[in-house]
DNA sequence: GCCAACGTTGGC
DNA sequence: GCCAACGTTGGC
């Protein structure tokens, strides 16, 4: 009997595109991504694995919405923000040897000609397909199923 | 800029 | 361990 890899998983990410966005990405190439301080989040990213896709989402903008692609290639990696005292996500009750936070490195993927808006986001999937969609929610990692991926990819084919 | 929602902090 | 106060997030 062989031991059966896990199909790659997917996830929706979020961030302000004045702080970083699809295109900064695509300029990158790759990126760590650092300063998340949530522990649910930090918890769906030490689950991340390298080939999982992540949703590209832009928070706090107009419009919101899904602008592109990205791909994990790193996984596991201790967030060095928080040892550093002049970053903003400075984290006094870390220390090199008790790191609290860890992240990946995700590099672009595609950037979606048009974005998949908040909007379209809520005619399409129910609060409990899509996380982001719940009243107040304010993960900046989650999960998504299966499922709802392909109706995701689909609705980007048709932007 | 407003404000609802939610996580974190800290006094007790 | 409770819970009020506070800070942050993020849509609108």
């Amino acid at each position: 009997m062989s031991v059966a890899e896990s199909a790659p998983a997917n996830w929706l990410i979020k961030s302000e595109p004045t702080t970083y966005s699809i295109a900064h990405l695509a300029r990158d190439g790759q990126t760590l991504w650092d300063g998340v301080r949530n522990y649910q989040a930090r918890n769906f990213l030490q689950a991340m694995r390298p080939g999982d896709r992540a949703f590209f989402y832009h928070s706090n903008t107009q419009p919101p919405g899904i602008a592109g692609l990205a791909q994990v290639v790193t996984s596991n990696v201790v967030d060095p923000t928080q040892f550093d005292p002049q970053s903003k996500y400075f984290d006094p009750k870390a220390s090199p040897d008790r790191p609290r936070w860890y992240t990946v490195e995700v590099a672009h993927a595609a950037t979606f000609d048009q974005l998949i808006t908040l909007e379209q986001l809520r005619s399409a999937f129910s609060e409990d397909e899509l996380l982001i969609l719940r009243r107040g929610n304010r993960l900046s990692v989650t999960p998504i199923a299966p499922e709802v991926v392909d109706r995701l990819l689909a609705l980007a084919q048709d932007s």
